[in-house]
RNA sequence: CGGAGUGUAGCGCAGCCUGGUUAGCGCACCUGUUUUGGGUACAGGGGGCCGGGGGUUCGAAUCCCUCCACUCCGACCA
């Protein structure tokens, strides 16, 4: 009867244990699961629904952006990202090698890889170097410029450590590669680009953000600037959630991406990079989820409605089909994303199921509701049953749209007032100190970017596993925002 | 890759220290009855290479060695 005890439906709760609720909400929402080989994790039906629709999102407002989609190779030969020192130096570590090209048996009753290569190649890690090579070829001229490319791919980065989502060795992600004439094209494009990631965090995943500068120790290897989002999860750490990177000439010069100017002179071009991977997922959880499980934004719910029959006998199931099923295609006319659960079990489950799994609303109806015309409605932002409301169908399916929009408000709100409160003023290096020195205190600190450049500084960010997050945008520059992160 | 910990049924755990019947419990699952509006109740039942390999022993979930995986704290990173 342990589960009686427990008021929750995941256990422990974010206090009790941060780290093991994520595991667990992951777990009980059938999101995803490990696999055999370490570090890469399968996705699940309803963990991939929602990457599935956060694609959707992104792809149409890259679209927007007038980028056109393509598809690079997986394996990148060696001396392809051997031509970039700088890129080298920040992936070498942690590039996937393939040596061999065949398997032959080994004597002993099993395979061994036969067959060397010449050449090894490498399992992306990221495509700037093979797609710069296809870049450099394509451009001749200026009017070939600019040259907007993205790709939907999976890429793989040997971790150490590896996490559910937020830092797997194989993870899916879309990366941008464009290229432009002039360097102020460039860095308007870079921030450009960060602007729809914003875009999507705010008005799709309802996760509020800091957009920021990172600084240079903190750029992406071959970048002359790269800027971010950075977001807080409940724990007040901080999570990078997508990074827009102005690579200079880097590249271009790299891979010789030349083009004729219209002095007939040859320059190089000047390219940015930006991504957005699986690790999105991971912050939605820990930015919304609460001691029951999972809790989605409308738009990225796969199930946006659940309609939940209370089935007394077979007589009611007669009754109550056609009552749901009428529900069900008034929504689904709207294009809601609704469901009508008339699988064998009891209602009580499926109500704790789709709790879990972060159903945004829910509708139970019954003989009850049915003799009056009516619906009881629970939304997923506002957990116990003292927030059920019984509405009428054609009331409900008349609003249905604001209530999805009112619970992704909801959601931003709540998380926009807890990345607010959890980022505290500080003035000094004494004070910095003194703020993470004590267990109490958590989420981020806003310096004088000036800070950068006290020699105090850094002991004090490796004793407290700190580093700088962003230098926002909002502040113009003159801040920085320090944190842990993940 | 360093430090710490954990691997026993789908999930959560006990048993291990002090080796010895058919390896237990709760939830989930199956059958039946009973119930039905935020996880009904009772009864019966199915499901385990006790992470893998090696060793010690008459005998290993239990002791020793060694791999592997997972988790946390770091270093590195989306």
């Amino acid at each position: 009867m342990q589960k009686k005890k427990n008021k929750t439906a995941i256990s422990p709760t974010r206090d009790e244990n941060f780290p093991e609720w994520y595991q667990q909400v992951i777990k009980a929402a059938d999101m995803a699961e490990n696999s055999a080989v370490r570090g890469c994790m399968v996705i699940k039906p309803h963990g991939y629904g929602i990457w599935e629709l956060i694609q959707k999102e992104l792809d149409n407002r890259i679209k927007a952006e007038d980028v056109e989609n393509a598809y690079f190779p997986l394996l990148i030969p060696l001396s392809y990202i051997a031509k970039e020192a700088e890129h080298i130096d920040g992936f070498a570590t942690e590039c996937a090698v393939v040596t061999h090209h065949r398997l032959e048996d080994d004597g002993e009753g099993g395979l061994k890889p036969a067959g060397e290569l010449a050449e090894p190649y490498i399992v992306r890690p990221t495509s700037e170097t093979i797609i710069g090579e296809s870049m450099a070829k394509w451009v001749n001229s200026y009017r070939d410029l600019p040259l907007k490319l993205n790709q939907w791919a999976n890429v793989m980065r040997w971790e150490m450590r590896p996490r559910m989502f937020l830092r797997t060795a194989e993870f899916l992600w879309q990366e941008g590669h464009n290229a432009f004439a002039t360097a102020e094209e460039a860095a308007q494009d870079a921030r450009r680009m960060l602007e729809v990631y914003a875009d999507v965090f705010e008005n799709v995943l309802a996760i509020p953000v800091k957009r920021g500068q990172k600084t240079p120790e903190e750029r992406f290897p071959g970048a002359i600037d790269t800027l971010t989002l950075e977001a807080m999860m409940q724990d007040g750490k901080a999570l990078q959630a997508c990074t827009s990177h102005n690579l200079g000439q880097t590249f271009s010069k790299g891979f010789d991406i030349k083009y004729q100017a219209e002095d007939g002179n040859q320059k190089h071009a000047w390219t940015t990079s930006w991504g957005f991977s699986t690790r999105t997922i991971g912050g939605v959880i820990m930015t919304h989820g609460d001691d029951d499980g999972l809790r989605l934004p409308p738009k990225i719910a796969p199930t946006q409605v659940a309609i939940i029959p209370f089935i007394r006998d077979d007589a009611d199931i007669e009754k109550l089909q056609p009552y749901g099923d009428g529900l069900l295609n008034k929504l689904k006319a709207k294009n809601i994303r609704a469901r009508f659960d008339l699988s064998e079990g009891r209602a009580g489950d499926k109500i704790w199921n789709h709790i879990k799994k972060g159903t945004p609303v829910r509708v139970e109806i019954g003989m009850r509701e049915l003799e009056e015309g009516v619906i009881s409605v629970s939304r997923r932002d506002k957990p116990g049953k003292e927030h059920k409301q019984t509405v009428p169908v054609g009331n409900f399916v008349d609003n249905i749209e604001d209530i999805l929009n009112d619970i992704h408000e909801n959601l931003y709100n709540e998380a926009k007032t807890y990345l607010e409160q959890n980022i505290t003023d500080v003035s000094s290096t004494e004070e910095l100190e003194k703020f993470y020195s004590d267990q109490e205190n958590k989420g981020f600190v806003r310096m004088d970017v000036s800070v950068l450049k006290d020699p105090a500084l850094e002991t004090i960010m490796t004793k407290h596993a700190l580093t700088p997050r962003c230098i926002p945008f909002e502040d113009d520059g003159k801040k920085v925002l320090i944190g842990k992160s993940y």
